[in-house]
DNA sequence: CGATACATTGAGGTTTATCAATTTGTGTGG
DNA sequence: CCACACAAATTGATAAACCTCAATGTATCG
């Protein structure tokens, strides 16, 4: 699956060589103020930074499966990654898409209840789990920052079981072109156009649809001017307040 | 809506004298094994108890409504709620079925994500969310507590997402059968047969179906011979291991 | 420039939804 | 205890949304 476009993803925060400084590599974290980390004071970055490594994944790479031993925990640096679970026979459902500032690892306990792969080329921070642990029991901001994160994938996680039981195909690619712009502009990015790293299967198994409902959905909001195509993998949203409504089912 | 079967449902855990005693009625909770309170030292159930109010509600009583202020969080003592989110055409999607020992409002921050209402007379501990913040800060065990509980949600919830985005209608059936009797079993009542305190319109609004659906999938289990039904409310599971496969798809 | 993967479009089939009628179950009042 | 009224569940006929299978178009990369 791996393709190689770059033979490894460049750390964002390179490990440097671990003399004795004041300057944790952490606190220069291009994404800190998104992540786990923001949890922690600057003094307390150094021991963030003793514990972790960084990892980079090629696009299609798989950074664990269902089922394995949950070890680590990541923090996603730049890139996609893409989280899903399987039925015996290959029906995929894809469960999230992650971004930089994104946590991986929340809801695993002993295994990993879902396999996660690289959408795009990735960086990650990784932590073994036992070392966070440890942080959590000393740093209870940490602990607090878990717990918030987890009830807002929560709540995000009861939206997606609003879509998959009760809308439209329209109304799921509204809703999913709505989200990405939304998540892009948490980050500091453009909110418009929409970027998408992953591919029209991708958004059909997470959307529970097939690609060519995927394709013929966008074609149609397309054709009605409520967005518009820069590329496929770049979508302008032309009405916003328009897309809201369809993505509400209004 | 409401039945009113019997005028007021009669807290388990009734408000006993506020004499100065030394003993709780937390301490003599039936469920408290079950619920967030097990994070507490017997010791420490005095001032649990004296945040807390009990209160009842009849079959089809409304807890509360999406987008009200989420000033309080619950823990279901007896009887089954239903948490569910509405679209503006009055589509339903319910996102969860609560029961004895279950904690509500975890996902919620500012005003409620869902609204709630009882399926069957329930009883209820209710507590003023800012009581419960600064109970936290004081007892740490009670926010680990909360993370364990928001983790295994989440896993539940990416469950769902699966069965919502990528399973038959068979196969949501008999999911939906498993897991009510795989929850009887851990709150230690009886797995088999599985009593249902939902209606079959309720069964539909949890699994993206319809009442119809929900009807003949069930009348096709049954001729299979997977299950029988006792009641409308009640079924005996005649093949679990035959049920399990069909749940999981193979 | 050709190979390959991805996206789009079309025709037809399947599952599930919708609409309507009937049956079953439950509680109430005589 | 029975008859009635009402709600819930089931069953049937038809329709719609989406899926499947197949073909064509398009972009990318060596």
């Amino acid at each position: 699956m791996s393709q190689f476009k770059t033979p490894v993803a460049v750390p964002l925060a390179p490990a440097l060589p671990r003399k004795k400084q004041g300057v944790s590599p952490c606190a220069a974290c291009e994404v800190r103020h998104l992540a786990v980390c923001s949890a922690l004071e600057t003094d307390d970055l150094e021991e963030l930074d003793s514990i972790l490594t960084h990892k980079g994944l090629s696009a299609g790479d798989t950074l664990f499966d269902e089922g394995e031993p949950a070890t680590h925990v990541y923090n996603l640096t730049t890139g996609c990654l893409k989280l899903y679970k399987l039925l015996p026979d290959g029906r995929r459902q894809v469960t999230g898409f992650l971004f930089a500032g994104d946590f991986v690892g929340l809801a695993n306990s002993e295994d990993y209840i879902y396999s996660a792969e690289a959408v795009s080329d990735v960086n990650l921070c990784s932590f073994e789990k036992h070392k966070i642990d440890k942080l959590m029991n000393s740093h209870l901001s940490l602990e607090k920052r878990l717990l918030g994160m987890a009830r807002f994938e929560l709540a995000e996680a009861q939206e997606q079981i609003l879509l998959l039981g009760r809308k439209t195909a329209k109304e799921r690619i509204a809703s999913f072109i709505l989200m990405l712009s939304e998540r892009a502009q948490r980050r500091g990015e453009p909110d418009n156009p929409v970027e998408f790293p992953m591919n029209r299967n991708d958004i059909g198994d997470y959307l529970g649809l097939t690609t060519e409902t995927v394709s013929r959905t966008i074609t149609r909001l397309r054709k009605s001017g409520a967005i518009s195509l820069d590329s496929d993998r770049s979508i302008v949203i032309n009405e916003r307040d328009n897309l809201v409504d369809i993505a509400e089912g209004f």
